[in-house]
DNA sequence: TACTAATATTCAGTATACTAAAATAACATC
DNA sequence: GATGTTATTTTAGTATACTGAATATTAGTA
């Protein structure tokens, strides 16, 4: 009803139904919403729940992100994180220091991290969430990655990707301390 | 209540939110959106609006997508970049040497970039399609960045993200080299 | 343990999203 | 223009999302 603020949904679902050639009624069995519903969020009547607009996209067959594209909202962003104002978990006793630079507001979107690993130390991590990929570059060093069944030994400038939704470590098995930049994204749903 | 089919949203929020320091009061405050709504949405006992959802969105300043993150499944990939099989592009006549790690099958996704100033040195670039972010971790040296209206001097151990999509520089007024990792993404748009 | 202060959850009432069914509108064909 | 057929909108009732207030939980302190 009210739909104050943000841009309508209405305009851009109708416009998905009728590029499908689908009628309210049509849409309303593939969906499983009633056709009343759907015509009241077509005319911005109503405030649809998420479950709703899921129904919706998956009747439509599309990504429920692509109904939502319309409202967004973008604005100019450039974030600095100082070198001291960096939330560090340190796992010292370990040898082995992480520094997270972007906990911000994409925290499950992308991540950037900077490790720096003593001589001998090493890290294990449990599996992440399916499709998590991490991307090292090393800095200074030499590094052994292990993910599930895979090796690598790395050095200075070489660069890894590899998805992470398995056990994987990183072992800094040099003599001099390693840094190493890594990036870790964590893809959203489909293609 | 039922929210049978879709990837519960609440801990998302949760997560999100705590990722901010924020309490659900503060929370409330900053989005309009009660305390009691917003711990019933974290604990998927309700099924928000999307105009709720929209303005959690405001309150977290995030990207309503963000919010909406689904899970499927891959196969294990490992791929590495040996120092010398990576692609360079060397703009040495200017002092800055750009390589690039990820240029392979993801090359309109995500990019990983080690970037070298000699001292005085500077990039410019122009804007990058919409949506483009881009991340620098400084390793060694001191930069200035520019992006639009926005500057900032960065030293060794600073990060920035910031939206490339409009027109940027780097440089490096200090007197030693420069190593910069930077993560470029390019956002997906809608449909 | 008792006492605060801060945070989170539950409760009861109200607002509203959702539905089925009825009413209206659009569109043929006679 | 009457009649049937299909598509959309309105209506009335029910389910539930949202809210402020009360309650419960947690964390810290003496």
């Amino acid at each position: 009803m009210q739909n104050n603020s943000h841009p309508s949904i209405g305009s851009s679902i109708q416009k998905m139904r009728k590029a499908h050639k689908l009628t309210l009624s049509s849409l309303s069995q593939k969906s499983g919403v009633s056709a009343a519903t759907l015509s009241q969020i077509e005319a911005d009547k109503v405030n649809p729940t998420i479950a709703t607009l899921w129904k919706i996209a998956e009747g439509l067959e599309i990504d429920i992100q692509s109904l939502l594209s319309g409202l967004e909202k973008q604005r100019p962003m450039f974030d600095i994180s100082r070198k001291d104002e960096i939330t560090r978990f340190d796992t010292e006793e370990e040898g082995v220091h992480i520094r997270v630079f972007s906990p911000l507001s994409m925290a499950e979107d992308l991540e950037v991290y900077t490790l720096t690993f003593k001589p001998g130390q090493k890290l294990l991590s449990q599996a992440h969430p399916a499709k998590t990929e991490e991307f090292l570059t090393v800095v200074r060093g030499n590094i052994r990655v292990k993910a599930g069944e895979n090796e690598a030994q790395l050095g200075p400038g070489d660069f890894i990707r590899y998805h992470a939704d398995v056990e994987h470590h990183i072992e800094n098995f040099g003599a001099e301390t390693a840094l190493i930049n890594m990036v870790v994204r964590f893809k959203k749903g489909g293609e």
